[in-house]
DNA sequence: CGGACTTTCTACCAGATGGTAGAGAGACTT
DNA sequence: AAGTCTCTCTACCATCTGGTAGAAAGTCCG
């Protein structure tokens, strides 16, 4: 009982806090504040995924840039509206890296490896990426709608042409959520993967990653591979 | 170097806590608290494996008890020593299974099998458990140390067993640390890819467990096989 | 009955946290 | 020079959090 009226509370003030961080950054694109704002967003990265979002305190996250808290709250009203613009920055990132590949030439089954691969590539230039992700899918998350809407289009893009593939017989039939979220958790995995490795300390993620991608491409082989 | 900081007292904390905590409950196995203590740590593993950690707060805890804080705070000195007895029990239900397999006898590639399919099946059970094992897999975690004490000999134990097993050449030389490591991972993948499912609204838990199960299987078998 | 033990509660607190109000300081424009 | 805009700061606060102290009530044992 308790649980569902907090969580409503969350959904109805991300939506209140969206709307007002849009107002106050609108045009906001020069000016000597936007250097702070990035290392902001690059320590809030960090911090959000690793030690999480409750673990997180904004007093720290100042103290660890040499800044006042309140310098982080001019620039993103809310600690929601920080995390809010931690997670648009890296599915933006995501995102764009995504689009490239979906305006290449490749098609069929050369098409979801490259998609596969941009994602792991991605995943290794920016690690913290990963914690992020496993953060933010957490069901109680109060960035999880906005993680939503920023990827929704592009999930709905992906399981639209995997529709139109299986229509067209080139792509085994089964069902494309379902594919997408193997996919997907696999890649929250490995952010546990290397946070273990890393605490044991190991430091051996080419290995790792390219373990995974192997994996990975093999299932969604055998998945989708209309040949089989 | 803050977090360094923070980092180094965490683990401290953790052993002063651990010990308190086994004094205050030796022995203690009889009595009417039972019931009580046993509710407390149901609500807390619903709770620490969904909203977290430092998500939860022991008033809220209490209060969907129907009880108050410090009656959570005298079975359980603290809110780590909560976490900690937690862990445990989770722990301890799933090392008992793994027990019972590894008595059994089952060999070889059998006996693979059979424990990811006992993992697996403990999983269903209790779905709760895969969100403390992802919840406490995170590098920060304050249970992190408690529940590499609690599974630690079991994972010695299998790594043991897999060297003997490549030595005699009934299994493929891969290391044993980065193949469990990978079992793990896709195991708490799990954990996320229902959550995720269940907040879209979808509760096909079985088909999806399945899946990852198979997937899991495969992998293990490329992996460990000596033929390939 | 009376004492000891267990369990749960009320009362309270020190510290941390997210957030508000508003002043001060540059920098740029007119 | 004066005004405006951007940015960062000091001062402060209401609330929440984990945790302590100790009383009250039951239960068990002699």
């Amino acid at each position: 009982m308790v649980e569902t009226t907090r969580l409503r509370e969350t959904v109805r003030e991300t939506v209140r806090d969206t709307v007002r961080e849009t107002v106050r950054s609108a045009g906001r694109t020069t000016g000597r504040g936007v250097e702070t704002r990035e290392r902001i967003l690059d320590a809030a990265l960090e911090s959000f995924g690793t030690i999480g979002y409750d673990g997180t305190s904004l007093d720290d996250l100042a103290a660890g840039l040499g800044i006042r808290k309140q310098t982080i709250l001019y620039h993103y009203v809310n600690k929601r509206g920080l995390l809010g613009a931690v997670v648009d920055r890296s599915a933006g990132d995501l995102t764009a890296a995504l689009l490239e590949v979906l305006e290449g030439e490749a098609t069929d089954w050369q098409r979801v490896e490259a998609l596969v691969r941009t994602v792991f590539r991605v995943a290794l230039e920016q690690p913290l990426l990963l914690g992020l992700l496993r953060e933010v899918s957490r069901p109680g998350s109060p960035a999880a709608p906005r993680l939503r809407s920023t990827m929704g289009p592009l999930l709905d893009r992906a399981m639209a042409w995997m529709n139109r593939e299986m229509e067209a017989g080139r792509m085994r039939r089964t069902d494309p959520q379902l594919v997408l979220l193997s996919a997907y958790s696999t890649v929250v995995g490995l952010a546990t993967e290397i946070e273990v490795l890393r605490a044991a300390g190991l430091e051996p993620t080419a290995r790792t990653v390219v373990t995974r991608r192997r994996e990975l491409l093999r299932f969604l082989r055998t998945s989708l591979d209309p040949q089989r």
